[in-house]
DNA sequence: TTGACAAACGCAACTGAGTTGCATATCATA
DNA sequence: TATGATATGCAACTCAGTTGCGTTTGTCAA
């Protein structure tokens, strides 16, 4: 893997977000090809750097793989999003082997009440 | 509210689904113009008739509120959706009202192991 | 140094799901 | 029957993402 202009330019806007990003979100911080995003948001993902977070609204958000398995607040309001520790205890069947889950919370934050 | 002819065979669909619907499902079992097919989307969730369901594809599924509160095993490779039960227990933090939340699984059902 | 192959990139056209504006049809009820 | 609300159709549009294909850049062996 060669860290191309592109590719260190997105990690380096993932490591500093404060929630995940959309594609367009990269597209308006740099100058490149929209392709480009997507080909190396799929990379990213591929690679394990990157997760892909669902928030509903068919745009598709990336944050960069954490340490600490964490799920988000969304606001239906402002559109804030807050990252959130949970305790979760699922049981899921033993003869579904999960990959992954989608979990998040939407409703009204503090100021939106 | 009136039971027009989409609307009865929109809940007749529903009522016999194995699993969540896409408007483009209906629409292809309906006889009816697709912005119909959305608009009564919108009015059987505004009822509570329905719930959206979101399997992170960018398709919005639909289907009837049932009594008890569940989720859904995605199989990653064979694109089946089975219902699933689970033990929930979250910790959210009671400064967020949520209103709704997503939990879906995704993986590989027992066939695709 | 060159040649060859792979990775990265750009551009234009396309797709699929959903939305919007506006006109028409149908229903309910006074 | 007239009137207003509800339901429906159609065409054009939006928006996020994809595809095909050609060009550029990087890597590495000969």
């Amino acid at each position: 893997m060669v860290n191309t202009k592109a590719r260190s330019q997105m990690l380096h806007i993932f490591g500093s977000a404060a929630s995940p990003i959309s594609a367009l979100d990269l597209l308006k911080k740099i100058k490149v090809n929209k392709t480009t995003i997507y080909r190396e948001l799929d990379f990213l993902v591929d690679l394990g750097l990157v997760n892909e977070v669902d928030f509903g609204d068919r745009t598709k958000r990336y944050e960069l793989k954490d340490l600490k398995h964490h799920h988000h607040l969304i606001c239906l309001n402002c559109k804030k999003v807050a990252d959130v520790n949970i305790k979760e205890s699922f049981n899921v069947p033993k003869n579904f082997k999960v990959v992954r889950h989608n979990l998040e919370f939407f409703g009204y934050c503090q100021n939106c009440h």
